[in-house]
DNA sequence: CGCGGTCTGTGATGGCCATCACGTTGCTGC
DNA sequence: GCAGCAACGTGATGGCCATCACAGACCGCG
């Protein structure tokens, strides 16, 4: 729990290439990671839960796997969002200092960065340059999510699953891998559909040869298909 | 069209309270303003199209109303948020400089200033203290586009369109009056469902005494049954 | 190896809601 | 006042998809 050994250097060229982060200078993300507590959770352990009203820290994946979640009045799950190492979640209730919206938990062994708000807006303030990479990035979330708006209002079930293993696809493995091993009921809960739906979807497109599956591992084979059905629906 | 005399005292007192601008000083406003172009647009006229791709500028709205929209892939319309005097409007494109994903026209006789992109990032700039405004409100609107999600997912009918006009209510008139007079159709589109069924429930609410209807105008009556059926649903 | 638990396949059923269709109202401009 | 048009009311129909139900597959574990 020591995090004054924590090496800067292999920090910054692992932050992601859209993390707010990115915005500072290292001495300025020095100082930042000197404040910060580090935390390793075990798979399904929740660092952040919703409803929570103590929202004054953002989290910081240095390794593994987060979602973010949110149960629905009903009691089903919804899950918002997926992130990879590198990456801020929680700057939402850290910001505007409400309270949590969502839960954040482990989707496999994890270690996170605690980062409390005050010292991220200050260093923020000492570099004032970093500021329009923190408002782009938030806006690039915002456009994300109307595009997940858009799909929910007009797509039926086809595209909204072809975006959702879209936007699971691990680019840097590069063949049709996905990212985060994610169960049936998971990609429902981020699609937006019900469980048994997946299930005949994935059947149907592994007979088109869209997906192989291997044991439980899915694999994209047929990415236009997936990205032409993401975009322009079934009739497309 | 001279900009140069418009009175930035009247302005300020007219922000909304949380508009981006807020965190400005008068200095910066100023100099923001000097900058501005004033342009006046009739009911229906679009002030930023989608799709357009020279997004390097925002929207401030002096008077009026302007409603976001989008068109779907299947071609109907969805409306994402209405906006009144004091608010700015688009900027994600401007800071992200990414193209418009949205549409913005005015829904009543209007008047805006159009800001661009670089003089409003140098006013932000030389003032690091609002900085903190702006990640705050744009952290606000991610809350409430999380909660659209939400309520498509998990919510019928009769919940979305509570959810509708209880944020389309003028908090300033008081009695129930709506914003912006919408039509029907408008509040699909904005609810997210056709435009027959928000005319029965419209008229099951009516026999109820929830509403109230004089021509084409809609009366809030029963507030809080539209506020029990957002947050808890039909069961409830 | 057997056993509970989670994950998965697949049919049957029904409800919610979009769509179609068409009639009605009400406003606008001539 | 009346033609034309936009907005509104309301039934009928059907499709999509959630839900229920249950069987089989896979997995860690004692």
């Amino acid at each position: 729990m020591d995090t004054h050994n924590i090496r800067t250097g292999d920090l910054i060229s692992g932050l992601a290439s859209d993390s707010l982060l990115r915005a500072l200078e290292p001495d300025q993300l020095a100082d930042l990671l000197r404040a910060a507590r580090k935390r390793d959770l075990e798979p399904g352990k929740a660092i952040i839960t919703q409803g929570d009203d103590t929202g004054d820290f953002a989290v910081f994946l240095l390794s593994g796997g987060l979602k973010i979640s949110m149960t629905s009045a009903s009691g089903s799950e919804i899950i918002l969002n997926y992130c990879s190492p590198g990456e801020l979640v929680g700057e939402i209730a850290m910001l505007d200092s409400g309270p949590r919206t969502a839960s954040v938990s482990a989707v496999m062994p994890s270690s996170v960065l605690v980062l409390p708000s005050q010292t991220f807006v200050e260093a923020v303030l000492a570099n004032p340059a970093s500021v329009v990479g923190v408002m782009r990035e938030l806006a690039r979330r915002m456009r994300q999510m109307n595009l997940i708006i858009e799909s929910d209002r007009t797509f039926s079930m086809a595209p909204r699953l072809a975006r959702a293993m879209l936007r699971l696809l691990d680019e840097e493995r590069g063949d049709g891998h996905l990212r985060y091993n994610p169960s049936q009921s998971d990609l429902g809960a981020f699609a937006g559909l019900a469980r048994e739906n997946v299930s005949r979807l994935l059947t149907a497109w592994e007979a088109q040869s869209v997906i192989e599956r291997k044991g439980r591992a899915l694999f994209v084979r047929d990415r236009d298909y997936l990205e032409t059905l993401a975009e322009f629906g079934d009739e497309g």
